[in-house]
RNA sequence: GCCGGGAUGGCGGAAUUGGUAGACGCGCCGGACUCAAAAUCCGGUGCUGGAGACAGUGUGAGGGUUCGAGUCCCUCUCCCGGCACCA
């Protein structure tokens, strides 16, 4: 016997014994019952050390179940476009397709000398046309349906490289390779309405009994279902009558509204601009800066009063419209009414510009606010004490402690109305029950659930990525290509400059003629997320070689997947988009319902907890790619 | 900023519902074996003081609840993941 393991001596051995006898071979049909273990498929670009611990994880269970006599499935597979791809092409002067293959031929290796029990005649690489043509065939099929629709959109824009940036790719507000300040700028993309199924991924959510907590609570966060109130403020402009829309969660603290703030992108604004270049300029500053939600939420808060007032729907009270510049288009309504005396960030905003704050909540005598003659201190006008403690100036002696304040502001628990006439002793249930009723009534406002979750913008004005199949004729506007012309192929003999996609300077790619009335046309030039890969990899596992569709009946034996290994980094978008992407498979009528959230069959142990899709994640919280 | 996690010896990590903190492993120290070393085996090992018995102290910081807190509550610090165009 050898003293010392010698690794190359063994190892190839073995391997290439699994390999002859197939070792590893998933059958689609099993007296068995089946397991299929899925590790998040690899970037190839990245380097494998990281992959070894996650992938021995699922090898693991993998080569366990089979010993215990299940029919184990574990692929493998590339994830093989994304936007790294093209900036080794502008290093390299590579062309990202032969860069990619390259990749995965070095990564194949590695992975297959860790013997890992593979079943490798299941693998998918999704930059071929074999594998994203279903996902364009998919594209054209909820088109059609509705579910993917066009609308414009703010993009991180260089204006010296001309082109559009990755949030990444935008480093302190500027370009990574320009050093140009990034700009706002809005472009026409393709979404998906993924809020149309917000409430069954929401509710889904409680079905998967072996998803860690910590998942589902960050996936309802992000889904965001918050009850109420939508109502407007009328308004009179131009000699029209016009009624300014927002939405709240406080309806209760309606009466304590003394300004209104829209974004810089909202007509209100642009209205206001007309003829006054401070405000001009202020909605031209507003551009500067990325799209980035974590920018914008850490940026400082500006505004500016547009001059314009809208009209309180409840107390008839004239309201100053400002900009702020925290106000996002995209979300809601673009507007937001603003209650200093209960809402931090309107409370920063009322103190730095001098707007009045009303207190309109109390929780009793020691609410901070006290005027010394019982709680309700009025309009606490100034509250511009700086150490939070002092005696405002606002011409009403009116103490207003911060500290006591913040303990409880935004809660709905404590508290009851003051100030706010026929809703004053109320709480907060009763207060936004009586506040929507008289909305109603006046036709300015009713109750409505809402969700953060916004529609999922899959355009991406890249090269390395799978073609949108859209054709745009000036007759027939957009329409899908036809299954008969699908795949529509990604060239992938390309040169990259760093200034727009390559597709839309070659006239080969996108001059074509319009499937429905044959004149000439011009075929799409954005491609879609790579999330869009992403999304249904472990159900096309299931089908190797399928010619067909998406996946055939074998996804109807394998899924759902028993056990899923992957970072918690995919926590919220890639296990989002990938449930998401279940159910609209499903209603192609791919599979059934069950492949996600199957309930039937019987739990094993605690640790394995058998229903949901992906059963369980142990981990492995290194971003590893 | 917001959402979700985390912080325990030199290191990786244990500690069921609040009940002997530091299991197990690595490393380190001592010993055995050996001419010597490696490997292996035995013993020790949170920190401080002490020859020792032992004493004090100790789970990011500060408060609190409790007979009792790594565990529960409040405040804070730092770190990690995500924030919709990195994947």
């Amino acid at each position: 016997m050898q003293q010392d393991y010698k690794p190359k001596n063994i190892e190839v051995v073995v391997q290439q014994y699994w390999k002859e006898k197939l070792a590893f071979r998933a059958e689609d049909q099993s007296e068995k019952p089946k397991y299929y273990c899925l590790s998040m498929f690899p970037y190839p670009p990245a380097s494998c050390t990281g992959h070894v611990r996650n992938y021995t994880i699922g090898d693991v269970l993998s080569r366990y179940h089979r010993m215990k006599g299940f029919n184990v499935m574990q692929p493998m597979g590339w994830d093989a476009f994304g936007l790294p791809a093209e900036n080794a092409a502008l290093a390299n002067n590579v062309p990202p397709a032969a860069w990619t293959y390259s990749n995965i031929d070095v990564m194949r290796t590695q992975l297959q000398s860790l013997g890992l029990g593979v079943d490798w005649s299941r693998e998918v690489t999704t930059c071929k046309p074999d594998y994203y043509r279903w996902e364009q065939w998919l594209f054209t099929r909820l088109f059609q349906k509705g579910l993917i629709y066009k609308k414009t959109s703010s993009v991180n824009w260089d204006p010296v490289d001309h082109t559009v940036l990755a949030n990444e790719q935008v480093i302190d507000g500027r370009g990574w390779r320009s050093g140009a300040l990034v700009e706002k700028r809005d472009i026409p993309m393709y979404f998906m309405r993924i809020t149309q199924y917000a409430e069954e991924l929401l509710a889904d959510l409680d079905q998967l009994e072996g998803w860690p907590e910590q998942v589902k609570t960050m996936q309802r966060n992000w889904i965001g279902k918050s009850y109420g109130v939508r109502f407007a403020f009328p308004y009179q402009l131009d000699g029209k009558q016009d009624k300014l829309w927002v939405y709240t969660t406080r309806a209760d603290t309606i009466m304590g509204v003394t300004f209104v703030a829209v974004a810089a992108e909202h007509p209100l604004a642009t209205r206001a601009a007309q003829g006054n270049p401070a405000l001009t300029a202020f909605i031209d500053e507003c551009k500067h800066g990325g799209v980035a939600e974590a920018d914008i939420a850490t940026m400082e808060k500006k505004g500016m009063d547009t001059g314009l007032k809208v009209t309180h729907p409840l107390t008839g009270e004239q309201v100053p419209v400002w900009i702020g510049n925290y106000v996002l288009m995209g979300y809601g309504e673009g507007a937001v009414m603003a209650v200093p005396a209960h809402d931090e960030r309107d409370f920063g905003f009322a103190k730095k510009y001098g707007l009045p704050i009303k207190q309109v909540i109390t929780k009793g005598r020691d609410d901070g606010f006290g005027d010394g003659s019982g709680y309700g201190g009025g309009t606490a006008s100034g509250a511009r004490s700086e150490d939070g403690s002092g005696t405002d100036s606002g011409g009403i002696d009116t103490p207003f402690t911060i500290v006591r304040w913040q303990e409880w502001y935004g809660s709905k628990v404590v508290g009851v109305c003051i100030n706010s006439g026929k809703y004053d002793g109320l709480g907060y249930t009763s207060a936004v029950d009586s506040i929507a009723a008289d909305l109603a009534v006046k036709g300015l406002g009713e109750k409505k659930v809402q969700f953060r979750l916004r529609d999922w913008g899959i355009s991406r004005q890249r090269y390395w990525g799978c073609p949108i199949p859209i054709i745009h004729c000036a007759h027939c506007g957009d329409v899908p290509v036809p299954d008969e012309q699908l795949p529509v192929v990604l060239p992938e003999n390309v040169t990259i400059t760093g200034a727009g996609s390559p597709l839309a300077k070659m006239p080969e790619f996108y001059e074509t003629t319009c499937p429905q009335c044959g004149g000439a046309a011009k075929r799409e030039t954005d491609t879609m997320d790579t999330f869009v890969e992403s999304s249904w990899y472990y159900a096309r596992y299931t089908s190797p070689g399928c010619t067909t569709g998406m996946v055939d009946e074998r996804a109807q034996y394998w899924l759902p997947v028993d056990q899923y290994v992957g970072g918690i980094e995919h926590a919220i978008l890639h296990l989002l988009y990938a449930r998401f992407f279940n159910k609209l498979m499903r209603d192609e009528g791919l599979f059934g319902e069950t492949t996600f959230t199957s309930v039937s069959q019987k739990k094993k142990s605690k640790r394995g907890g058998q229903n949901p899709l992906m059963n369980r994640l142990p981990t492995c919280s290194r971003k590893v790619w």
